[in-house]
DNA sequence: CGTGAAATATGTATCGT
DNA sequence: ACGATACATATTTCACG
């Protein structure tokens, strides 16, 4: 789908702040609010827009350790590995999950309240594993940055 | 400042979705519309709700690499860390930095549409940093998870 | 895409528990 | 202190040009 310099000046507004109403929106990119909303219903259509969603504050709700978690298999065979793809997926601790190439073979961010939580994901996730080879844990007191925004090319 | 079982219910439901009306809200937490609102407002007051954005998908905006680098320091100083850290914040490329104990010193996400991409990257803010030691790079073709939420305990 | 009007939602004031 | 109801204001959304 094609995006024009709107869809993408209504775009980089939302990644920035979706609290917004509509009638604002539609005055910062020089649209009426009709004009504009059929915009954003039809970026969410189309799934340019995946979800709207409130970011909290980590330190509100008691620790939470920020913990980086670098898996290598024995094999990178991929029926070996869609077992351990659709477990993460469902444990709550695990935030994000990237597939990598070399040495390593995912690298996972999981958050924690204390390290004895992280006992229990390491156990329930990474040594019950026939295929895990190794893990590397870097563990981290300080979130530096959190961007969740996307950069879009003019 | 103490959450209650609605606030918390309020942060769940705003995690997963935050574009629904305060009167859906309202009624998915059991309160009138009013009372929710008062607790919406009040919770990002507070600073609980930090914001709210939209989600894009990067599959939207042509290629994307997703880049995880691992970064260690000559010397730990937090004087000669701060420029790096400035730096990287306002560098669009890096959409998340954690500060980490062990060998690594950070580890950056980085997000580029392509090598030469990353190559200008590396030049911008590792390189080109007199304090900089080494820096491992895991380069990302999958994304296989993205969650934002925080888990709230009840 | 814009205008104007109807349908909804948000926000305020007040009262009751 | 907190929530509900009723009311006022603002926004969303539809029909039409």
């Amino acid at each position: 789908m094609f995006l024009d310099r709107i869809d993408k000046a209504i775009l980089r507004q939302l990644q920035r702040d979706a609290a917004i109403t509509n009638l604002q929106l539609a005055e910062i990119v020089g649209l009426s609010a009709p004009a504009c909303l059929k915009r954003v219903k039809r970026l969410q259509k189309e799934g340019v827009i995946q979800r709207q969603v409130a970011l909290l504050n980590p330190d509100s709700f008691g620790p939470c350790l920020h913990i980086l978690v670098e898996v290598t298999m024995q094999s990178d065979r991929r029926e070996l590995n869609a077992a351990f793809i659709q477990k993460l997926k469902h444990m709550p601790q695990v935030k994000q999950c990237y597939e990598v190439t070399g040495e390593v073979d995912f690298v996972l961010l999981v958050q924690v309240p204390d390290m004895p939580s992280y006992q229990q994901f390491c156990e329930a996730l990474l040594y019950s594993n026939p295929n895990m080879k190794a893990f590397t844990t870097l563990i981290s007191m300080n979130r530096i940055k959190y961007d969740t925004s996307l950069t879009i090319a003019d």
